[in-house]
DNA sequence: CTTCTAACA
DNA sequence: TGTTAGAA
């Protein structure tokens, strides 16, 4: 597919996935027009790569952490980075920490739909009347 | 009409 | 990141 239509499938603007491509996350093939061809398993890597970039983390870390999501996890590593492993650790730490805020505020909402449907509940009942 | 690159705001 | 230019 072209860039349009994994921009739909995806929800990233084309600038971004163009933007991606530099920053080596994707490769796309080139047709013979030039344009870039997405294979159809980019639209799931695309959706990771926007999730662990909305999460905060550096491209350079996440050109690292790329291979995790494929599939198959036969992870091999060949430089044991130490000060990779710190970063990564802090990141995920950072997640763990967007996590626990995102559902404080998923409650909070839910207590506060609540609320308004038993208002709403009591307005009706109150026009019945 | 869609995409490409490069560059400006 | 959005947008714009001219070209394919």
């Amino acid at each position: 597919m072209r860039i349009g239509e994994l921009s739909k499938e995806t929800g990233v603007p084309p600038r971004m996935l163009r933007y991606y491509e530099e920053q080596g996350l994707i490769t796309p093939q080139r047709l013979d027009n030039g344009y870039r061809d997405y294979g159809d398993y980019l639209v799931d890597r695309v959706n990771k790569i926007r999730g662990l970039v909305d999460s905060g983390i550096p491209s350079r870390i996440i050109i690292d952490i790329l291979p995790c999501l494929d599939k198959p996890q036969t992870i091999v590593v060949r430089d044991a980075d130490p000060e990779l492993r710190d970063t990564l650790v802090k990141e995920r730490d950072r997640m763990s920490q967007k996590i626990d805020f995102l559902v404080q505020n998923r409650d909070a909402i839910t207590q506060y739909i609540e609320a308004l449907d038993a208002a709403m509940s009591d307005a009706r009942v109150a026009e019945a009347s």
